[in-house]
DNA sequence: ACCTGAACACCGTTCAAGT
DNA sequence: ACCTGAACACCGTTCAAGT
């Protein structure tokens, strides 16, 4: 995935190979203009948070984070003025990706496919990334660029949805807003057990024929 | 609803008339043996409590709740060991409501009657009382009481289940964990927008029809 | 511009001292 | 038996002082 290496620093497993440039060759609004020992504070106090939520930990304490991450708490911050804004700037790549995913499934020609494809990677973009999940599940974003891509992904649902209607393939009273919600909620249903991601195609299945006129 | 007026304090909205005595005229056990300031004191910690979770907060500051109570912190703790205990004693009438009609449930003649009242209550019940939702969503419980409680829960859910599955009317690889974490699943799917429960009889139909074979 | 970290309020948890 | 609350560690957040 190209998305996956701009300054949000990798998620679990990807190696970590920190590039300021994102997939269009341009450096991310919120890295621009800064200075590089700036430029470096973000990039440790991210790796720091990210350390920690890779860990399960959704909680973010910055004072630890500032700790990890070798700068006082003030730079921490100052880089995110909210948790919601670190958490952001941590999911941004996985947004990425999900936002992508979601076109494409949009370009499926059969709209039924289209949907599972949709609800399928959106289930495992939130399994493999939780702040995912967390931007997810309050869908107010802070960031300009969270909230173009928060936006984006909703009009692909909606395309989705509109066009699954269309051939009766779903029921007529479901929008883009619930999908998120159900989504949501088989995710955490998905993580309310041992074994994780396992009942996945489960309880997607469940998810599926329930949305079916 | 008889079960209401035990120990637990009456959630939002019940006056809170509390009597010591629970529907079979007993001292519920975590009473029993209390000497009297005790039982005041413990009884003062639960309605703080129960003011704080029906503000929304699930977090329970344990030394917030000894403020309002009235009490030093030491006394919650004495009463109360961890979160998870005093969630529990809050919620221990909401539990046995659902334990109750669950029962009531599995009595149904028509099977699959019987999984949507099931379905239906255990949603309405968590929707009620966030706090039932909250230690069903971790399944073990640390008090004898509600332990007890959720293993006859447990059963009833899995004989409406089996007798569901024996007249083909659900799919056959669903056991009573996974309806427990489903259900997890809509009730935070149902909390995560503005309006609470107007959403419960969609998302309800979605899951029901979803778990049809 | 940006960074630091002290400062203050507050919570979690324990435990010695009380009745 | 039971209660109190000081004590210590830690987090959230701000902000004056620095470079």
């Amino acid at each position: 995935m190209a998305y996956s290496n701009h300054d949000g620093v990798g998620r679990k497993g990807t190696a970590g190979v920190v590039a300021p440039q994102n997939a269009k060759g341009q450096l991310p609004d919120s890295s621009r203009h800064l200075r590089s020992d700036a430029a470096r504070n973000r990039r440790q106090v991210l790796r720091a948070a990210r350390g920690l939520l890779d860990t399960g930990d959704t909680t973010l304490p910055m004072n630890l984070i500032a700790r990890q991450a070798g700068v006082g708490v003030g730079t921490v911050y100052r880089h995110f003025p909210t948790r919601r804004a670190l958490l952001e700037a941590l999911s941004q790549g996985s947004l990425e990706t999900l936002v992508e995913e979601a076109r494409l499934a949009a370009e499926t020609p059969d709209p039924a496919k289209g949907l599972e494809r949709l609800l399928h990677c959106a289930l495992q973009c939130q399994l493999d990334d939780i702040g995912l999940a967390t931007i997810l599940s309050e869908p107010d974003f802070e960031c300009p660029e969270t909230l173009v891509l928060g936006a984006e992904l909703g009009r692909s649902v909606t395309t989705i949805l509109d066009r699954a209607r269309t051939c009766g393939a779903i029921r007529t009273d479901i929008d883009s807003d619930d999908i998120r919600r159900l989504i949501g909620g088989v995710h955490h249903a998905l993580r309310a057990g041992a074994s994780q991601g396992a009942h996945l195609d489960r309880y997607l299945q469940v998810l599926l024929k329930g949305l079916q006129r």
